[in-house]
DNA sequence: TTCACATTCAGACTATAGTCGTCAAACAAT
DNA sequence: ATTGTTTGACGACTATAGTCTGAATGTGAA
């Protein structure tokens, strides 16, 4: 079973790509760095709650949605 | 409108309570620290996503149920 | 090829998540 | 009043979230 961080990167970046936006889009309408969003689309970090809820409302998805398709 | 990290610690503090459990409790099922489960509750830490599942997971309520309920 | 854009990677940095030890406040029970 | 239990509060600490700059690599089109 592949680690959470993990599972969170690769949905981000579909959900980015279904969106059509680049990391340096997402990142600056969330008001976060552009590296940022790469380490955490690797699998390299993982977000805290405020930062989860940022980034659901620039792809216009529920916060919830997201943590659902991750259990 | 009362800050995400306030209205976390409302709610998993309504949680443990509904759970019967003490923030000592809670925090050693989760593997956290009781100090960190205190300041979770007063709103003066946030979460990342592994401890948002870990602590779902001893409370037995989904990670998405959480977070649907600080939307 | 070359040009332009997107992403990865690296290092140094700041802010905050999370630990640990301890003590005091608050609240029960006797 | 005292004993035990729970939580708040504090400072100091370690680990990691998140920033910034810039360079390397990839990708695709002209």
């Amino acid at each position: 079973m592949k680690g959470l961080e993990a599972r969170f990167g690769e949905l981000l970046k579909e959900l980015r790509n279904k969106k059509g936006l680049t990391q340096e889009e997402l990142a600056t309408d969330c008001g976060l760095d552009r590296t940022y969003i790469s380490m955490l689309e690797r699998g390299l970090r993982q977000p805290t709650l405020t930062t989860l809820f940022k980034i659901a409302e620039v792809l216009n998805v529920s916060p919830s949605s997201i943590v659902k398709q991750l259990e």
